[in-house]
RNA sequence: GGCGUCGUACCCAAGCGGUCUAAGGGAACGGUUUGCAAAACCGUCUUUCGUCGGUUCGAAUCCGACCGACGCCUCCA
């Protein structure tokens, strides 16, 4: 079975396949940085990350490019709040946006343009709208996408536009506006803004939110690329805008497949920070969970399905991350030439569950099962050098794809190594006080030895 | 009101009409192994899939009703 992924677009599973062989052009909104990304956010990036490491699995070359939203009103409040620069601000959570992605080894994207560095395209995206009478300037200065002259608004997200104007919201905010409906793509200067502003034909102002996305996207992958993803509450009306500004520009399909992964939930509830259940990665992290068990618990539920985390969600992830870090360390004990073996393994079953859509849950258990088997002949007629070679060899090649079962090598020093080696001559001697003694000394600095028919084997607790 | 999702054994979770007396992970309990551990392996928790009906030779899977949880409808990953 060939690549199948669910597109938004037509609401189906469908085959994938990208316009330029074996290249892909990936685009994926990414963080507004004015605060830390939470716990949520990450579902959304370990998502496209899994996305990304699967096609290359697959074969594919993949241009992945994810925005930094470094100007939009949260920011620009934070600004006026902490009296910060909005370069300074932005600059601080950049960092620590792009520290997070690395502790959940997130492979980086080929590229992260930020929105400040490309007022240029998204102008003349706009003055092309505008040449074409789908934008029109308001009397403030601003610059309004015209609704009515794109009937296909609505058909991404389903949404209709007779129900649109029923909402309350909408028509609470009314603004000199040919249409309630019709979506900013140029804000003209308020004096809230400061110094956050930009010339443009149409007077000094700043871009609308979806403007960056659309202009960013078609700059860096062309007016049709292959995949947009995002998360499910940005399928309106986020890329429904973007759509909407991309197709009435350039009269050309946007992106051919749409791709949007669910919420987290918090021991089943909305997280939010009024009921003191939002978590940062950090947060996490000081609670003593590891950045493993954490990617593990994202990555291990279906992506159109909520994930539900958990405390025990975590413990449970940890067991399972452990337990395939436990078997590579076995037959890391007795393999050989690991570079030169062929990868030995279900690769093609893993590679059949994935194909449906990424059933991840289906393709773990391929993981496991082989784990059992390989375990169990461990445990009994033991394995060869090769065989050992083999099976790490798939076992990395499975986590090309994971990215949870390599692990840092412990690093112990010269006495630590010679410790180990008195404790196996006094076992050898049945000097059993003597190497417990020895283990113990290793227990207290929170490394377990374990000892296996083929030599003791040193874990980080 | 509109659009959409979901309810599977102690917990998480796959399943998309027969091979399901339900994959896989975790927890617990027993056993094997081990100098003792750790890890691993074997077994139990599993005739059951929210409830009630219907379709079918056959349903966790399709249809209907009901109950329950939830998301979006211009802040939102």
């Amino acid at each position: 079975m060939p690549l199948r992924l669910y597109n938004t677009s037509s609401r189906n599973l469908e085959e994938f396949e990208p316009s330029n062989g074996n290249k892909v052009t990936m685009y994926s909104c990414g963080p507004t940085v004015y605060t830390y990304a939470h716990i949520g956010n990450f579902r959304t990036f370990v998502f496209m990350d899994l996305l990304k490491r699967y096609l290359k699995f697959l074969g594919y070359e993949v241009n992945h490019v994810m925005n930094i939203t470094d100007v939009d009103d949260k920011i620009i409040q934070r600004c006026s709040e902490e009296d910060r620069s909005r370069e300074d601000l932005t600059r601080e959570f950049t960092d620590a946006f792009f520290k997070d992605m690395e502790s959940l080894n997130i492979e980086p994207a080929s590229k992260y343009p930020k929105a400040t560095d490309h007022i240029e395209e998204m102008q003349s995206l706009i003055a092309q709208l505008i040449t074409k009478d789908y934008a029109y300037q308001s009397k403030d200065g601003s610059i309004y996408f015209r609704l009515d002259k794109y009937p296909d608004y609505g058909r991404l997200s389903k949404i209709d536009r007779e129900g649109l104007a029923q909402t309350e919201r909408v028509s609470n905010d009314e603004y000199d506006k040919g249409s309630i409906h019709d979506f900013a793509l140029w804000k003209a200067w308020k004096e809230e803004d400061g110094d956050i502003a930009w010339d443009s034909h149409w007077g000094r102002g700043r871009p609308g939110w979806h403007i960056e996305c659309s202009a960013m996207s078609m700059h860096y992958l062309g007016e049709t690329f292959d995949i947009h993803t995002g998360g499910i509450d940005l399928m309106f009306p986020h890329h429904e805008n973007e759509v909407a500004q991309c197709v009435c520009a350039t009269g050309l399909t946007f992106a051919k497949y749409w791709l949007h992964n669910e919420h987290l939930v918090i021991d089943g509830a909305k997280m939010s920070k009024s009921a003191e259940n939002f978590y940062t990665l950090r947060d996490l992290l000081n609670k003593g969970h590891s950045s493993t068990e954490i990617r593990y618990l994202l990555l291990s539920t279906h992506y159109k399905q909520k994930v539900n985390l958990t405390f025990e969600g975590l413990r449970a992830a940890a067991s399972a991350v452990e337990r395939l870090r436990e078997l590579k360390r076995k037959l890391e004990k007795s393999a050989v030439d690991v570079e030169n073996a062929a990868d030995q393994g279900p690769i093609g079953d893993f590679r059949e569950a994935m194909n449906d859509n990424l059933n991840i849950s289906a393709g773990l258990a391929v993981i496991f099962d082989w784990a059992r088997e390989l375990n169990r002949r461990l445990d009994n007629e033991g394995l060869s050098a090769f065989e050992a070679s083999e099976a790490l060899s798939f076992l990395s090649k499975i986590d090309s794809v994971l990215g949870v079962i390599e692990d840092e090598e412990i690093e112990l020093s010269k006495e630590d190594l010679e410790l180990i080696k008195e404790r196996e001559t006094a076992r050898r001697e049945q000097n059993w006080s003597r190497s417990d003694e020895i283990r113990d000394y290793f227990k207290k600095k929170g490394i377990l030895l374990e000892d296996t028919p083929d030599g003791t084997i040193a874990v980080s607790i």
